[in-house]
DNA sequence: TCTAATACGGATATCCACTATCCTTATGGA
DNA sequence: TCCATAAGGATAGTGGATATCCGTATTAGA
């Protein structure tokens, strides 16, 4: 079990956009060639950041994305969510039905209600996912900021800012 | 992002396991037809645990398998981990490698150390793993009782114990 | 007005992990 | 000896992820 490797590139040009200069917009082109992915199948990730309404997008020349609200109010979870859906990781089957002793009246117990099984996983899930709620992308920036040697990032900041 | 069907038949075949008498095997056949699953398929499930040292399985005919371990000392983690493996469900692919503001020295610069993105993703993931790390399937078999209609759990209990 | 750059989305092809089946071998009980 | 079983290698089939291509609508700028 994977998660997509569109989750990685959306969490990066997030990270991106958050720098940007609010009236700015950065094309998909320049994402893409940023962070060296294909230019195509990034727009789809982008795509769904923009139909999850975490970032805005505009046609034309000098068009791109921007986030679409302030960094304080998107979380780990919103970005992961966009692109990976928001499906439980352990999907249940209705394997009990299946029971050879079970009678008809017994059939269609799963529907009625999860099994213990079910809810620990689904518990588990939900952990997951309020581990990554728990983080803003504004609470990202100090701490990326730290990780990157300082002259690396202040020329890639004046990369983006020449393409915004 | 879906874990494996395994993953569902493990945890119920494991739920089985553990009302079994100490000194019973049950075949991969009774397991695959009280849950009406492929056995030969089931097979490599079982064969996961049983490298895992989580069922020992034993040959011959009344062969079959039983829990290697007692109850309250086989997690649910235990189990997922042994049929989806251990590797974190977030993989970083050095995608800050490719930025092309990056000099020669700055190249592997993610190898030298994950970024906060990778940290918080992982972190989720710990998330994860302790909530399942915190369920034992001792724990399970209470709560699984309550859940299944009285009759339709004695008479699988029946079933499962003639074939044990 | 015209042109070019861009987002958007449908269609398609490729790749690969999961799913499933088949077969052989080794082991142990009757 | 004979048979049922676990163990595991080999080999398809399937479906989602990956990747590319193209057509359309929109908009900035010449
Ligand atoms: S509800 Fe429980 S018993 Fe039924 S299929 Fe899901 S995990 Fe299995
Ligand atoms: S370490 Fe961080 S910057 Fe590097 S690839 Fe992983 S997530 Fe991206």
């Amino acid at each position: 079990m994977q998660l997509k490797s569109q989750v990685e590139w959306a969490l990066h040009c997030c990270s991106i956009l958050a720098g940007l200069p609010p009236e700015g917009y950065l094309a998909t082109r320049a994402l893409a060639e940023l962070h060296g992915v294909p230019k195509e199948y990034l727009s789809k990730a982008l795509q769904a950041l923009s139909n999850a309404g975490l970032i805005t997008g505009t046609l034309g020349p000098s068009g791109g994305y921007r986030l679409a609200r302030p960094t304080s109010d998107i979380t780990f979870l919103d970005v992961v969510e966009a692109v990976e859906g928001s499906a439980s990781t352990f999907v249940c089957t209705g394997i009990r039905d299946n029971n050879p002793c079970a009678t008809r009246a017994d059939i269609d117990d799963c529907d009625r209600g999860p099994c213990a099984i079910a809810r620990v996983m689904w518990q588990a899930d939900k952990a997951w996912r309020d581990s990554l709620r728990s983080v803003r992308l504004s609470d990202l920036r100090d701490s990326l900021e730290r990780d990157i040697p300082a002259d690396l990032w202040r020329r890639t900041g004046e990369w983006v800012l020449a393409r915004a």
